[in-house]
DNA sequence: TCCTAAGCGAGACGGTACGTCTTGTCTTCCA
DNA sequence: TGGAAGACAAGACGTACCGTCTCGCTTAGGA
């Protein structure tokens, strides 16, 4: 017996469930939160829980879901040329990220969070497999491989910059994903012949925690 | 009251532990794992566990501890003008991955091993650091921020590696995620000047999964 | 939470245990009944005891509250004069303990009992410390003393009673216990005569095991 | 293989744990008392006590016995005339529960003792059967029920001076007891004329707690 | 207007796992 | 030989959480 989605109850419910979960998290952490927790805190009933969600997995997912529909809604539509403008889609998921900071920190940590963490990770290979297929002259490497390469190294430095509270802004950091991703590092080892200017580091902190 | 680590008793008991939960793990999952399931593969009393671990993330952290160890004991000392030889503590880390393959599938994929996870991922980020240290002849972007961004790239593609059974050799994921990190994108791209030779795809497989 | 005893639920539940329980103590005895041997018997989970009862004595003390309720309701109301025509509280006890002679064996034998046995004779000593300050003319002995030879005498031999398998019929025994108890008892508030003949041994076995 | 009881060590390991094991009950009651506390109260170790015995009840009754048998030797040769002169075993008794009060009040509380208590029990009313025997011109009821209540009024009467902390003297508790028994009994056996005279309450407080 | 269906609240229940406790057994040493 | 040290198996204990169930209550939409 599905409950109806539209049912403005059923709305509401869902909602408070939600907005418990994530306070819930963010006060005890993801394992500790117990559906009891949650039914106590959205001032329902515990079956009222199991009413709507198989398990409190299933409820997080639902919480982070349209966060990743709104993330890939900006991202899909990316002409592959603006890459070389610095226009990568990871400004724009640092962007999202600095707007969506709770729930990208509850993303990043959670456990019960692999089925989001995997699409996205998978929806970044998928952006960066598709630049290369429409601008690289040549592949002398696996796509496969550089898109996995390029999506962990961009999700991996934005885990880094929430876990230590956000040390430089979120526009040099893209700028710096990116540049890094393709090729920085060379230069930043003194190599040259690199198409884009070094990220100048407007604004961050001199010292950094 | 601790348990004397080198009685023989304890060795072998603590042995048969990690050996069951090993199994265990592949067999239906960590979480899927309980302490009595541990203690009925080990073929001893669940008690028993508990006098030698605090709960199963204890016991998976000491089932991994070594691998780290042994990992870590490898890397240590690598002088950092190998770097540019291709020799990087990547090769190494895919070699000892492919020796002890179960093990890391069960770090890679299993929840309960962040803090093993994160001491890789800061192993990994002060070896790059390190290098960085010693052959950077300029400091154009944070130190910190480089060393987040090559670890990160590093440990995602070993993980992709297993994730898809390893479809290419060792040595070449290491060749190419060292090219990678190095500046590889670019070359891959059709951008020149790269000290280093494109790793040449010898014994992978033509149709990789 | 303590439940609510009026729902039908509670009282099947609660009933169940308590017929478990008491099959169990003559199966095995009160010490070996284990909490999880009361629930298998009752066809329920373990924590369903805990819900209704904190340990073992809370239940056997629930089983054997009613007998208590029900012999003293019988007893309560006994004119005092019904003493000398040998209608003493005695008489209803032999009688009561033959009709639940089940549940007698487990209250004279259960080491969990302390509770409803202090009450039984604390009962029968408020019965005969009633009737004697009724009765008395004089009082060369403390009433309390008296009151405590009396529940001693009467208990002691009624368990003896059930412990010697009922080697002579309850009516016998009551006007025994009667008896060999007022023969001091009156004596001991000034009461010379004895008005009670000496019981005739009717229908007891020539030979009693 | 039974340990050599007139082993200088042996003795001194069983003293402790019976000195142990009192102090402990008095503390905490028998039931909360572990095997590991009598050890540890001890000074000693845990397998040492089950060298010695099986389990806490008989170590208890170790304690116990010799109080027993120290009150049958005292009780055993009783010329059974000295009944009348009011010498009964109860005199004997009490003396002998003031003496060794605490052992009587762990005798009287522990659930461990049935044992012990039975024996008391059955030495009791063989004492009054066997005067009964020798001075009774009739048998108008059964001897073991006449013993059965002598030794339960008896063995009453002592717990609850004990449980009300003694609030008359043992003497006049002793002449108390055997006048409100010998009341009945002796008339039970053919004996009309009443030997004794009323105990005077010397020395027992006004006001009784 | 009522009445009917869907969502919700209350709370008992069976089940699994947890972590602790005690018991009794067993080596292997020490005096 | 007796005692000390300490690991171990067996199993009961009391608790926590999970997921399910039944029973009523409310409330909005259609008869």
């Amino acid at each position: 017996m599905p409950l109806n989605p539209d049912d403005p109850r059923v709305r509401k419910t869902r909602r408070s469930l939600q907005a418990a979960l994530v306070r819930l998290i963010l006060r005890k952490g993801y394992d500790a939160v117990s559906i009891q927790d949650i039914a106590t805190e959205a001032e329902t009933a515990r079956i009222t829980f199991y009413r709507h969600y198989a398990d409190k997995q299933e409820l997080l997912t639902d919480c982070l879901n349209e966060l990743y529909e709104e993330l890939t809604q900006k991202t899909e539509p990316m002409a592959a040329e603006r890459l070389r403008r610095g226009e990568s889609p990871v400004s724009v998921l640092y962007t999202h990220i600095e707007a969506h900071e709770i729930l990208y920190r509850i993303l990043f940590s959670s456990q019960g969070t692999q089925t989001v963490m995997e699409r996205l990770r998978h929806h970044l290979s998928e952006r960066a497999a598709e630049a290369l297929r429409q601008n690289a002259p040549a592949q002398l490497i696996p796509l496969e491989v550089i898109a996995a390469h390029v999506a962990s190294a961009q999700i991996g430095l934005a885990i880094w910059w929430l876990d230590h509270d956000k040390p430089y802004p979120a526009s040099y950091m893209a700028q710096v994903s990116t540049w890094l991703t393709l090729g920085g590092v060379l230069r930043s080892v003194g190599i040259d012949h690199f198409p884009l200017p070094v990220p100048q580091p407007q604004g961050q902190p001199a010292t950094p925690a």
